[in-house]
DNA sequence: CTCAGTGCAAAGGATTTGCATGCCG
DNA sequence: CGGCATGCAAATCCTTTGCACTGAG
């Protein structure tokens, strides 16, 4: 995002290259980076969009339940993982801009479905300005920015 | 938002006009305005920022819980209200947009306080260039954006 | 061996809902 | 009077946590 990027980010890696990233990070919290972090982490990696709990269960149903969730919370405090909340219903989790790249969401209020989406460099341009001045007007220390898009997605239409 | 606005929108209304709206807008589904609906409203009319329901309830102790929580869901499906997830813990509610303003908000990921803002014309209208785009590439529907900035606020730093 | 990780089951916490009562139209 | 509204208490549901067990270093 703005400001320093974060030492190791990558925009493209081959897996391995990420999952060794995701093992250095881990290390620096005395993580270890085990079957199951790992499984998370090749379940999000191959996704083109948030998944929930269940389908990241679903994806390897090697998962349990309770270890996920709290992987996704070790996960996400790392700085690996990213956790989305919109409505009720489940969380979503993506990995981390850093680990990705900087994109935006598409919210289908109907079903819940999120998918990525992203932004035209002139509106990220436009975005950036704004964000220095609101810093500047407001005591607001602005670490991210988050542009959702809601509607109907395609199924539900 | 971006469409035709909702019939009866304004941006500037007394007490009184607001009240009206909200009363006539209920009364097409079948709701009474009460006492209790009436007072969430003006609560949330006061309020510069989205307020969580304990924030709700101290601003007025005649109200009970599940009731303000059955209310602001009506009121929420009426379009009156609008309702803000963003972590877990609570969510907050604002007036719907057509009856205050255009705004986006702030969002302390410290100790989850939410304030209003509003965005520059041209970041408006650069943003509202680019969901044209979008409808057009995705199959998405875009009924409303929401640009939400993530830090922290002046109490938490 | 040691200590982080795992998974089951139980607990938590915001929100919703069932139901008997109250009250506006 | 009839039906929506209310409020208490109980139920829901996603998520977290306690605890005993397992496994990697």
């Amino acid at each position: 995002m703005h400001g320093t990027p974060r030492l190791g980010a990558v925009q493209n890696t081959t897996d391995d290259q990420l999952h060794d990233l995701v093992s250095d990070r881990l290390q620096q919290t005395d993580l270890r980076y085990t079957t199951s972090r790992r499984a998370i982490v090749a379940v999000l990696s191959q996704s083109d969009r948030p998944l929930t709990l269940p389908e990241i269960l679903s994806a390897d149903t090697s998962l349990s339940q309770s270890s996920a969730y709290r992987n996704l919370g070790e996960l996400t405090t790392a700085g690996v993982v990213h956790r989305i909340v919109v409505g009720d219903s489940f969380a979503h989790y993506e990995l981390a801009e850093d680990l990705s790249s900087h994109h935006h969401h598409l919210v289908c209020t109907n079903c819940g479905r999120i998918d990525d989406y992203t932004a035209p460099a002139t509106l990220e341009r436009e975005l950036h300005r704004t964000l220095d001045d609101i810093v500047e007007q407001t005591g607001f220390a602005i670490t991210a920015h988050r542009l959702d898009l809601l509607g109907t997605c395609r199924n539900c239409r």
